[in-house]
RNA sequence: GGUGCCAUAGCUCAGUCGGUAGAGCAACGGACUGAAAAUCCGUGUGUCCCUGGUUCGAUUCCCGGUGGCACCA
């Protein structure tokens, strides 16, 4: 498992370290699942994907309903092949949740209506959080005390399951962690905040010259789908609206890109079974990962 | 060279009738179980340009520097 921050070089590495082991990449990045994102989500060069063969890449339509639960699902489906083909299966990504589901599970709980969201969602704009709250209290008291009340998603979530299934949405939370059949290395790659937020700010301006604006373009009437309330998208939208300069939404693209790295170093501070390095110490990850796997 | 104005947080600036200071943006810290590049919560981070003077006390008033801007030469 290699993660790390956007930006920090973690597709150079994934590449470098699958080449070397012979291994296949599997790709945990909630965004460039799909096909319809391509600038935007910075997915691996053309030449890096026909050296080493990629899974869960552009291989979802933006329309489309995924999740992280499908993604373990889909994730140990796979797995099994490729440890037929090679020892090592190299997982790269920053999708927090989705690396987790992988690593340590996640609880089964029911699929629930999207209509049930819409409802939800409908109910929340038009009464506001705490008539979600005060349904949650009775509901799932449970859920209630623990749970953060004034981030609507959770709590509509919460209310999703209670209603389609009857029980409450704590009942279904085991928080244990699933003992894989296979070793998993923790590879962290960082660098230091200066560098890191000049690497981003000029990926930035590389996905402009690239086009991102014309894919935003083409993607604009999606808009309301979640998949494209992404960095890199919701800004140029905004400035296609003439909310904003094309000079700010470049702006925002950028610090937006800054805050969902420092989410991500923060998801990851907790995890004592990360191994840190610096993106440009390669042959070190390599010899780490040997020692690990005893080859 | 002369005159005037300015110098306070990373940036733009407010303010203190003398009691060591605050707003926007930026930044920083945290949470996270099927929307997660989402969503939510928290935090001023400061030689108030420098030296000397007046004062119990100066970022604030005064002298002199330094730097910037404007106008006149």
């Amino acid at each position: 498992m290699i993660l790390g921050p956007t930006g920090v070089g973690k597709s150079e590495v994934a590449v470098a370290v699958a080449g070397h082991f012979g291994s296949e990449i599997i790709s945990a990045d909630s965004r460039q699942f799909y096909r319809e994102m391509k600038i935007g989500t910075a997915v691996p060069s053309d030449s890096m994907m026909k050296a080493i063969q990629h899974h869960f890449v552009q291989f979802k339509s933006i329309n489309e309903y995924y999740s992280a639960s499908l993604f373990e699902r889909d994730v140990l489906e796979l797995l099994p092949f490729l440890f037929e083909k090679n020892k090592l299966a190299i997982m790269a990504g920053g999708s927090g949740m989705y690396i987790d589901a992988v690593c340590n599970g996640i609880d089964d709980i029911p699929d629930t209506e999207p209509a049930l969201r819409e409802k939800y969602n409908a109910r929340y704009r038009e009464e506001g959080i705490r008539s979600l709250r005060a349904e949650l209290k009775i509901l799932d008291p449970e859920y209630y005390a623990s749970v953060d009340l004034r981030n609507h998603k959770r709590i509509i979530r919460a209310l999703e399951i209670c209603e389609t299934t009857g029980k409450p949405f704590s009942s279904f939370l085991t928080r244990k962690k699933i003992k894989r059949e296979f070793r998993i290395v923790k590879i962290g790659l960082a660098r230091n905040r200066a560098e890191l937020y000049g690497l981003i700010d000029k990926r930035v301006d590389d996905m402009i010259e690239k086009g991102l604006e014309q894919e935003a373009k083409t993607l604009l009437e999606y808009r309301s789908n979640n998949a494209l309330n992404s960095v890199g998208y919701k800004e140029l939208f905004e400035f296609f609206d003439g909310r904003i300069s094309r000079e700010q939404a470049v702006e925002l693209i950028k610090r937006n890109s800054r805050r969902y790295a420092k989410r991500q170093m923060t998801w990851w501070a907790r995890d004592m079974e990360i191994k840190w390095f610096h993106p440009e110490k390669v042959q070190n990850i390599i010899g780490y990962i040997e020692g690990m796997v005893g080859s």
